[in-house]
DNA sequence: AGGTGATTCTACAACGTTGTAGTATGGGCG
DNA sequence: CGCCCATACTACAACGTTGTAGAATCACCT
């Protein structure tokens, strides 16, 4: 059915070599012999072989990215940029969804579930600091997210300590001093939760503000049914608070809704800051101050590094950590109080 | 590096094909034979190379699906179905998006862009009917959406009219009469806006309730910036209405956000409705009505029936249309009023 | 004139896999 | 015993591409 090699060299009277060294801009080919074989390419509607070429090469010109789910929303948005910053660079993406489930995740890189693919950016979300060791593959590989730190891959990720404690201060600055925080993880040290709530304590901190644990709100998922959940809680524990930093947006979302339910208002009653900058916040009511953690940068980054250990340009470089810019975006939901 | 079958061969001390129909599974093996064969794998941690697997058999075992963007909630939980749909079926998935471009979606359809992979699910948004000529490729092409309709591929869909008649049945049976729609498209016969419409149109006249067009909201996309200002229009038109159907969720929520800012209350002034059952509308305030459109079926059909016709077992049944089944989900904002 | 090197092209092998065609052994049956 | 067929395996070619090595032609210099 489709044109090959052969079939364009036919027609055009070269051999098979030379059609492919005119595909591939080699430099010494007579004009009038590039013109004729560029005839016989369109007319016969050749496209190459992929599949043969990377046998060939060693490399697909694609690119794996494993992260929980597509359909909570803050991955959605980084597979929306990672596609694109890939397709700058003109490389394919091929998803893999491991649901947050540890196994899973162990599974796609231990096994060759991922052939066909010449490198991985992985979003771990069920595995954790010990299971740094797995990292150790044979195949490019490049961290994304916060569950792992001081692995033997190259790592991006967004600066949670240093945002989480500028949405603290945020909230400290408009003159709240009972936080509530919505999606604490019990004993975590690392990972989003306990690295945001590091940068939580350390803003209180700054500021003199006695921390009162009574103010955690924990949730094991961070959906918005999480968010509600931890709030009729904290409600129901009758802690007093003026202010909720929730640990993503949809958390800070459904706390609202209670909040709301329940007759606070915000901001007068209750400011409240979120974190990823979805652009469903941009619609709430009110609308959601948060954090926008530089979701660009870090597909842009971590496309580039893992482009470098594919080709190998990066060289025999150590692992290496990145974090992106983040910025405060200010909204109804922390505005001043007159 | 990475070992092959020549490899496995010499340990096990067999000949190629033998190890290639182990791996197969071919049934005329000695048991002792095939143990040495997959001892000889697991040392060498063998696992087979895709790219030399397609040149033999000419299939990859990945599909594309084409969107517009995953940043827009509801392509992400399709892309999410359809990653799940795949999966169960052994297939990986390649997304690409279009941006809704329809000269990016033609180049789709032209270009060797999407080698490497079976087939596509297709889900455009800029072309329309009269593009449907280029639907007519030579690679299997399985059609989303509503943008066209008896085209040359099979195609998969939600069933727009219906559904859309069942959701202002809905709000009639709440006492409404003067239903507000937002997302319509001007003069657009088929296409989710024109397909929904209709459905509205359908459901008034059966009811012998007059259409009014002032109610009609228009906007070209379905953000929720766009619903938001349809309806800022709306109010400022001064045009009166109880209920609003939003032609998807999205931008209900922009307009439900609109309206509550301008101090009408929900459902008790105004019942709204939205389309596509976004995970969003379960924790808005209020909670937000919508109809289930089937997503999951939607993609389920779609990956049986592209897979049917990359392996050819479709025979020359010429294109087929599913409509996926729906569903009304009644929440808050749509809830009886006392 | 002869040598040198650039230019233009070709033949062949190889990437790792599987289909086809075949060989060798053994068992069952007349 | 001789035949046939099932079993258990192997050798080879082919999928479509590109790297390597080299052949043929030409321009230019000594």
């Amino acid at each position: 059915m489709a044109a090959t090699l052969k079939d364009v060299a036919l027609a055009a009277g070269v051999s098979i070599k030379t059609v492919s060294n005119v595909i591939n801009d080699y430099e010494h080919i007579r004009p009038d012999t590039k013109q004729r074989v560029m005839d016989a390419i369109s007319d016969l509607g050749y496209s190459p072989n992929l599949s043969a070429r990377s046998l060939r090469s060693g490399r697909t010109g694609v690119i794996g990215l494993a992260v929980p789910e597509l359909s909570l929303s803050y991955f959605a948005e980084l597979a929306d940029s990672t596609i694109k910053a890939a397709e700058r660079r003109g490389l394919k993406v091929l998803i893999e969804q491991t649901g947050g489930d540890r196994s899973r995740e162990l599974e796609i890189l231990s096994g060759p579930r991922l052939q066909m693919t010449d490198g991985l950016l992985f979003s771990p979300l069920g595995m954790s600091n010990e299971d740094a060791e797995y990292l150790n593959v044979n195949f490019p590989l490049v961290l994304l997210g916060e569950r792992i730190f001081g692995g033997p891959t190259d790592h991006v990720t967004m600066s949670n300590v240093e945002s989480a404690q500028a949405a603290t201060a945020h909230l400290l600055s408009r003159g709240r001093r009972r936080i509530a925080v919505i999606g604490a993880h019990e004993g975590e040290v690392i990972g989003s939760a306990g690295l945001r709530l590091r940068g939580y304590r350390q803003a209180l901190e700054e500021a003199g503000v006695p921390f009162d644990p009574r103010l955690l709100g924990y949730t094991t998922l961070w959906h918005r049914s999480n968010g509600a959940t931890s709030m009729r809680e904290m409600l129901a524990s009758g802690v007093e608070f003026d202010a909720v930093f929730g640990l993503n947006d949809t958390l800070a979302l459904g706390a609202m809704r209670v909040m709301q339910e329940a007759g606070r208002r915000i901001p007068e009653d209750v400011a409240v800051i979120g974190f990823d900058d979805l652009d469903e916040g941009r619609y709430s009511l009110p609308t959601l101050s948060t954090i926008d953690p530089g979701r660009d940068e870090i597909a842009d980054t971590a496309v580039r590094v893992l482009q470098e250990r594919i080709s190998g340009s990066a060289g025999d470089v150590p692992p290496r950590e990145f974090e992106a810019r983040f910025q405060v975006i200010e909204r109804e939901s922390s505005a001043p109080s007159p």
